[in-house]
RNA sequence: GGGCGAAUAGCUCAGCUGGUAGAGCACCUCCCUUACAAGGAGGGGGUCACAGGUUCGAAUCCUGUUUCGCCCA
């Protein structure tokens, strides 16, 4: 089964595994899942990337959280996959055309939409695939057969299904409503693809006058420009202020014309005056209140942002900015004006193009919630569908309760035509085909309309439209719903939500069983990283300086649960030097046991009672770090399972087991060989190339690592092993430290003198002479009796109750007496410490006795030492 | 303005249900010991943001304050 090993190279270098590793597990379909209900499903759905899209740190770190999770499974046994695709992203899509376009001259009017969507598609034959390139050298392992997108001609059909079929059900309507405009791109925006940014800007104060003559009243507004379409004025009604004039009727002083002075209880009586206009045709809050009030909305301003001819002639065709200042001079000129202070608006900008958003009226489709956010509200109520970190469940579960019908045409180009066809009498026929007459006139003459669908629309039916549905394939059958999703805390409502919604309309399940909110990958400054303040890492340029493996390392070691990363490229170092030493590990494996290089199935791990300290002191460790591993995993901890494999790897196994293991025993390379095996599963789902390479080397029984049974049980727990190896350790630290006063390096061997030891303490030090004598160059243990004399020349240090001296000539006999000094004061000090803890009355009552008992013996301890410490003083 | 999170060594962060403060990086000293100088050994360094409270006992629990970040309006 194993191919002929070559031997590792000295250095470890990444760029000479990855990419045949990556490539061979794509051509073995290493990958590739088939349904499986034999087997626990494990299916996450890939959130798709934009066609446009290029790996950043966000993929860095949810699509590394996604890999080493369906790693994990896969390793596990279950029916893991990862189901990649991709999204048509319409706007960001379009921009980019658009940006090709003008490079040449022309705009997208020159080609015209069939022209523009060829050369959409014809951009994504181009330069679609790459960001698929960068997650293969990032080594992600989604089923890359199973690739879909969101405009293939399946997924298309179940975006028209779910149009049609929500439009039948009175769930999709036409209607006018004011929805968020972006004059630049020409089209409606989601909410979310606004964006808020605090723009410095003036707050006038204006004075309406009454109709019937008198003072009128003061309004405080940012858009004087909108006064046009100012429909009332309103105040809160509790406001002493302006009872009186509740119900009275002011002039508009642009246009002037009389509107109410009306009372609603969404007025904040602190802004500006406690006045406010209200435009119902261009702000949402102004819309509510229109609509509670019976007032009628009108717009001023056309989609290209200029001001519409329903407005003083001097104005009008004014962009809107240009209106704004005029505005505010005109009223000057009129005595309106009563005063400007400066102000800051958090205003709606487009996400794309940064061009201010304007709220229009426009007549557009529309999904209504209601109906669909109930019962995906529901499923987090119920626990069906759970969030990870728990505390964005409320996010979610807040939006979906104010939510609001969500538009979804939209007038780009690019994206699902809507399935929506008008007659000359503008009588709409919806269908899943184009139809041969008007389904209200009979009427032969049809055209579909030229809007397209929200982007997020079809996003909403991913997890079910990629497994085929409408139709009833083996995929939705034993994938759906998904065990998880990984996804940004930005795209909750965006998304998630929405997904749950469409998901329980269309399949009566919920999408997903849990959902794990990603951190966020903060700069150094611990801001969100910036494209345009130049503080985002390039994930690709991390990949090409330290490899893919410890790219994810470093990215996952950070990433403890719950809590964002503030981004450190020191930890990548850190994981490639990690990367380096497992690498060295195993050479010495290979180098020092010929047997294992030699050997073409895994060794039998020796009988129980063969096995020396170090042997089951390791599998003992290695239970321990496999334990925690299976935790971490179950957790969402991935900086948990890094620094788990991290301390078991190069503490316990590479700085003692192997070091000890230079004293070569016949149990050494099978234990080695097994413990090193399963540090590598382990490891696996987080660094897979060196781990696979590495694992090729020792002896295996499977062709590929992920092929080997997850070692969740891996190692057996020895209580004893462990304590025994933990005296012993400490016994070598100690020794080590006595070493770096005199400068004695530990090739030099030396006896060592120890007092006090119980008689456990001192079989376990003779049997395991060995390593102490490699570890710490113990030449020999001497043992006083309690009537011994201790040598005269010697630098002492305590463990616990034990004294553990080094003959050393007389000249480090002052170091040695001053050493002792603080260390007799901290003794002191912390026996005065217990002793008061122990006089008093409260702690011998109330704390559990096990804890007084340990202070007790505490105490008890530290008085020896003292003693001892003493002793010694006095007799130097 | 509302919600959420954070504040612990010079830096980045662990510290689970209260019981002797830890890691990585950085720093200092020594060592190129045949797996690894991308390494090894030793060492210095912390009033756990602040103020109260609960408790025999608080980094840990509660309240408030300050600062920072994120989300929403």
């Amino acid at each position: 089964m194993s191919l002929p090993r070559e031997p590792l190279l000295e250095k470890y270098d990444p760029a000479a595994i990855e990419s045949v590793w990556y490539r061979r597990w794509e051509s073995e379909g290493a990958f590739h899942a088939e349904p499986d209900p034999s087997r626990p499903p494990f299916v996450i759905p890939m959130p798709p990337p934009n066609i446009t899209g290029r790996a950043h740190m966000g993929h860095g770190s949810t699509y590394t959280v996604m890999d080493i999770l369906t790693r994990y499974h896969r390793m596990r046994g279950d029916n893991a996959v990862w189901l990649p695709g991709q999204d048509h992203a319409a706007i960001a899509t379009q921009n980019v055309i658009e940006k090709e376009l003008a490079a040449e001259g022309l705009t997208r009017f020159d080609l015209g939409p069939d022209k523009f969507r060829e050369r959409a598609a014809a951009w994504k034959e181009k330069y679609g695939h790459i960001i698929y390139e960068q997650f293969r050298a990032l080594g992600f392992s989604p089923d890359w057969r199973r690739d879909r997108y969101t405009m293939d001609a399946g997924f298309s059909r179940a975006v028209v299904k779910v149009f049609v079929d929500l439009y039948r059900e009175g769930l999709i309507y036409r209607g006018t409503r004011l929805v968020n405009w972006c004059p630049h791109c020409r089209s409606t925006l989601s909410d979310s693809e606004v964006e808020r940014e605090d723009v410095a800007a003036s707050l006038v104060f204006v004075r309406y006058p009454d109709a019937d003559g008198g003072d009128g009243i003061v309004v405080a507004t940012t858009r004087p420009e909108t006064i046009f379409a100012d429909e009332a004025v309103a105040v809160h009604p509790d406001d002493p202020r302006y009872r009186h004039l509740i119900g009275r009727r002011v002039l508009r002083p642009l246009s002037p014309a009389p509107i109410p002075v009306i009372a609603d209880p969404a007025v904040d009586r602190e802004f500006g005056t406690g006045a406010l206009k209200i435009t119902p045709g261009h702000d949402q809050a102004d819309a509510d209140i229109g609509e509670r009030h019976g007032l009628p909305a009108r717009s001023v301003i056309d989609v290209e942002g200029h001001m519409t001819s329903d407005v003083e002639p001097s104005f009008a065709g004014l962009d809107r900015a240009a209106a704004r200042r005029l505005a505010r001079d005109v009223l000057a000129e009129r005595g309106y004006l009563v005063r400007e202070e400066p102000h800051t608006v958090a205003q709606g900008v487009c996400y794309r193009c940064g061009t201010a958003v304007e709220p229009l009226l426009s007549l557009q489709w529309f999904v209504k919630t209601a109906p669909l956010a109930g019962p995906a509200l529901d499923a987090t109520r119920s626990g069906r569908v759970r969030f990870v970190p728990e505390r964005y469940t409320r996010i979610y579960e807040d939006w979906l309760e104010r939510i609001r019908d969500w538009c979804v045409s939209r007038q780009i180009w690019l994206g699902h035509r809507l399935p929506v066809w008008l007659c000359p009498h503008e009588h709409v026929t919806v269908a899943s085909a184009a139809p041969s007459a008007c389904s209200v006139c009979g009427e032969r003459t049809l055209t579909q309309v030229p809007d397209t669908l929200d982007t997020w629309f079809s996003s909403a039916l991913w997890p079910f439209g990629i497994l085929g549905w409408p139709d009833e394939t083996r995929e939705l059958a034993v994938w759906y719903p998904a065990q998880l999703l990984v996804t940004a805390r930005e795209i909750i409502f965006l998304w998630v939500a929405r997904m749950v919604m469409m998901g329980l309309h269309f399949t009566g399940r919920e999408p997903f069983q849990t959902v794990f909110v990603a951190p966020l990958i903060l700069d150094e400054q611990g801001r969100k990283m910036s494209k345009s303040l130049g503080t985002s890492t390039d994930p690709m340029d991390l990949v090409r300086i330290y490899g893919a493996d410890a790219t994810r390392l470093g990215i996952v070691s950070q990433m403890h649960t719950g809590q964002d990363v503030r981004f450190s490229q020191e930890r990548c170092e850190a994981a490639r030097r990690f990367g380096n030493k497992i690498w060295q590990a195993t050479r010495f494996a290979l180098g020092t046991f010929p047997a294992l290089a030699a050997a073409e199935m895994p060794l039998p791990l020796p009988a129980e009672e063969a096995l020396t300290l170090a042997d089951r002191w390791i599998l003992d460790a290695l239970a321990e770090a496999a334990h925690e591993v299976e935790q971490a995993a179950h957790t969402f901890d991935f900086a948990g399972w890094a620094r788990t494999l991290h301390v078991f790897i190069w503490n316990r196994l590479c700085d003692v087991y192997i070091e000890i293991a230079k004293d070569r025993g016949p149990t050494r390379a099978p234990v080695l060989a097994y413990v090193l095996s399963r540090a590598l599963e382990l490891l696996h789902p987080i660094m897979p190339f060196v781990t696979e390479e590495l694992w090729q080397h020792v002896p295996h029984a499977q062709s590929r690592i992920e092929q080997a049974p997850w070692p969740d049980r891996a190692g057996r727990r020895d209580e004893r092993a462990r304590h025994e190896m933990g005296m012993l350790l400490q016994f070598v630290e100690t020794v080590l430290s006595l070493r770096a006063v005199p400068k004695l390096p530990r090739s030099v061997p030396r006896e060592i003198v120890v007092a006090g030891a119980p008689g456990d303490v001192l079989a376990v030090l003779n049997a395991e002479n060995a390593i102490l004598r490699t570890l710490a160059g113990v030449a020999a243990i001497r043992a006083l009796g309690p009537g011994d004399v201790r040598p005269p020349h010697a630098l002492s240090r305590r463990m616990g109750q034990v004294e553990v001296l080094l003959p050393v000539d007389a000249s480090f006999l002052e170091r040695e007496r001053s050493a002792l000094r603080s260390e007799i004061a901290s003794q002191q000090a912390a026996i005065a410490e217990l002793e008061r803890k122990l006089a008093s009355r409260g702690f011998l009552e109330k704390a559990p006795p096990s804890v007084v008992e340990k202070e007790r013996a505490r105490l008890e301890a530290l008085r020896t030492t003292l003693a001892i410490s003493s002793e010694r003083l006095a007799s130097l």
